[in-house]
RNA sequence: GGGAGCGUCGCAUAGCGGCAAUUGCAACAGACUGUAAAUCUGUCGCCUCACGGCUUCGGAGGUUCGAGUCCUCCCGCUCCCA
């Protein structure tokens, strides 16, 4: 298969949701030269979901991949045991091999969703890292100083405020760029918060006398709550959400954060974003409209153009008009007193938190709010609690 | 090797021996809204319409009318000095 050596491809794909490049006039001409290059994602199976901060980094490599270059993924299936601390202010725990083949088998699906599976590269880095003994791994310390490492900011605030931070923690980098000598890659991409083990790459690919690969640092995204999206703050779009969630999420955003989805999430041409970047600076647009346009692309990504109309669809009806969705779950339950109900379909943890939400009012059958517990549901009512929870009683 | 300390509701944090236990985040409900945003209000161990009852603070024992709080042992974790 041939190389794609357009201009403005290549360009975008070095700036569009790009923070760095290293070294970017190095990159720009290999990409311009018609080679086909080897390129690296490497994603440690940390936690079963695949969120689209995540995702930001894929769509970059599908970029890359549409050009005609090879893609190889890393499955970090030995590196996520050990666990990075790149991009968390706390040490991150050692997952199990368990876990972690659980959730390997749920990225690699995930992936799928983004990339083209067949035509990509595959490597596990056990692999390589399994057979590395303890002279080599010696080897491969003596090319980092402590000092760097401790530099990080995020190790040194930790230090500093008498934290735990293992030696564990240093091997990390280690691994990382061992996989691209294994891989004898030429390009690594990465978020930002990758950027030490990035270069880590570079660092020792030139003492194995590789060339040093370009690594390519892609910004992160802030969640839901305008904090960066992180799995752990639980304010994360997944790209597993069914296309209703995924919908509303999106809608949930900040409107400050339009435009920055647009260039990072989506594949929308920069022309046009531009566009909406100029409507939304007029008095007359409602952003919302613009973020519905926003939220069915996304969706468009991960389920298609029909399930970004589902999402749509559902958003519309449930949330702007107030009306049922079209699919609601059904429990064999009529003829119940209304607090059994709510335990038994999980809409309350408890009784008495079936209580309370009737009591605060967050309860209703066939549109009605109800004020009393003492309440038979009847068959095919349909039961609301709060505005997203539906449940229908056959 | 020496010293200090920690383990509390999903996470994080408070708790002179009288506590179902503080606060923040998350979550949930209500109001408002273009919105599942922001903001404001409320709820947030279990059972009870309620009075109230029951089970909780790493584990096992003990002291006490009473223990998250004191003591002993065990388990797990951390920091500092060397």
């Amino acid at each position: 298969m041939s190389i794609k050596v357009d201009e403005n491809k290549i360009e975008e794909i070095l700036t569009r949701g790009v923070s760095e490049v290293i070294d970017l006039k190095h990159l720009r001409e290999k990409l311009m030269s018609g080679k086909k290059l080897r390129v690296k994602l490497g994603i440690d199976p940390t936690s079963p979901n695949i969120h689209i901060g995540r995702a930001v980094t894929l769509l970059k490599m599908r970029d890359f991949q549409e050009l005609g270059h090879e893609i190889i993924f890393v499955i970090g299936d030995f590196t996520g045991m050990v666990g990075d601390t790149s991009d968390k202010d706390s040490e991150r725990p050692m997952l199990s091999e368990e876990q972690i083949k659980k959730n390997m088998k749920n990225y690699v699906e995930q992936t799928g969703k983004i990339i083209n599976i067949k035509k990509a590269k595959i490597e596990h880095n056990s692999k390589w890292l399994k057979k590395l003994n303890f002279s080599e791994i010696g080897r491969l310390a003596n090319q980092f100083s402590l000092g760097e490492f401790i530099a990080r900011e995020n190790i040194r605030k930790r230090l500093e405020e008498g934290r735990h931070v293992s030696l564990r923690e240093l091997l990390y980098p280690l691994m990382q760029g061992y996989d691209s000598i294994a891989t004898k890659v030429d390009v690594e991409l990465g978020g930002t918060d990758q950027r030490f083990n990035l270069l880590a790459g570079r660092t020792l690919q030139e003492h194995y006398k590789q060339e040093a690969q370009d690594i390519l640092m892609t910004n992160l995204i802030l969640g839901t709550d305008s904090r960066k999206m992180s799995s752990s703050w639980g304010n994360t779009i997944n790209i597993t959400d069914k296309p209703e969630d995924m919908f509303g999420k999106v809608m949930s955003i900040s409107d400050d954060l339009i435009i920055t989805y647009f260039v990072h999430c989506t594949r929308i041409d920069m022309d046009k974003i531009r566009g909406y970047e100029k409507q939304l600076l007029l008095e007359t647009t409602n952003p919302r409209d613009i973020k519905m346009e926003l939220a069915f692309e996304i969706v468009k990504i991960y389920w298609g153009e029909k399930g970004a109309e589902n999402g749509k669809k559902y958003f519309v009806s449930v949330f702007q008009k107030k009306d049922l969705p079209d699919e609601i779950q059904e429990y064999k339950l009529a003829g119940k007193n209304i607090v059994d109900v709510l335990v038994e379909t999980n809409l309350a943890t408890s009784r008495g938190d079936a209580k309370r939400l009737i009591e605060q009012g967050g309860i209703e059958i066939d549109g009605e709010e109800i004020k009393s517990i003492d309440i038979i549901v009847n068959r095919n009512s349909i039961i609301q609690k709060g505005k997203r929870f539906f449940v229908k009683i056959v």
